[in-house]
DNA sequence: AGCGTGATCTTT
DNA sequence: AAGATCACGCTG
């Protein structure tokens, strides 16, 4: 399946957010180990209007990235011990985000099962601190993009409609309401936060 | 239901 | 300089 070039990410976060499920996130670390997983949950952050998005009072050190052009990858540290893993979307000096709340195992499992502690499938990357410790992503890859030969995401069939629900974000106090949260139906890969 | 753990941001 | 907050995960 071929890869999603620069065109895929210029389109709205919250179409995005939405899109991006059932694609193949790849990572290829050195050695040839592969490592690759199928969005399943995904959350859109954007700027000013955003009060829950780190962009939403303007540029800062951290979340400039946020203001780069899409198909970046924005990395995070938060509550001391995960890192989140987003990919940057909206045009160049505008900020906006999906952050990659879920995946499904495809390639490289051992690595994941290793890297986490675990062997339980729907336990690698059931959540958006979990994924990043399965693909051993940290800092290092903050501001990297999906164009070049570590990062990048194979295309997928688009769902239908039905497979695609929506609900309030996670994990957030602000901007609750929301309806910013796009998941799949029925997939036991699906982070268990609660989306009160 | 509670808490670890540290960067980031706001307020003094 | 100090304190609050935090796009979480694990234990119990």
């Amino acid at each position: 399946m071929e890869r999603l070039e620069k065109q895929f990410y210029q389109q709205p976060t919250l179409e995005l957010a939405e899109k991006l499920l059932g694609k193949i996130f790849v990572r290829i670390l050195p050695g040839n180990i592969h490592l690759k997983g199928r969005i399943v949950e995904t959350e859109a952050y954007l700027g000013q209007q955003d009060q829950a998005s780190h962009a939403w009072r303007g540029r800062t050190q951290r979340n400039q990235i946020m203001f780069q052009a899409p198909g970046t990858l924005y990395v995070y540290f938060t509550y001391g011990c995960h890192y989140l893993l987003n990919i940057v979307s909206e045009p160049e000096n505008s900020a906006g985000a999906v952050l990659i709340r879920a995946m499904e195992p495809v390639e490289g499992i051992p690595f994941m099962q290793e890297q986490r502690g675990t062997a339980i499938l729907t336990n690698l990357m059931s959540g958006p601190g979990k994924l990043t410790r399965a693909l051993a992503i940290d800092c290092s890859s903050n501001g990297k993009d999906l164009f070049g030969d570590e990062f990048f995401l194979e295309n997928a069939p688009q769902l239908p409609a039905a497979m695609i629900l929506t609900s309030a974000r996670v994990g957030i106090s602000k901007s609750r309401e929301l309806p910013w949260r796009k998941f799949m139906l029925n997939n036991p890969h699906v982070s268990k936060g609660k989306a009160t």
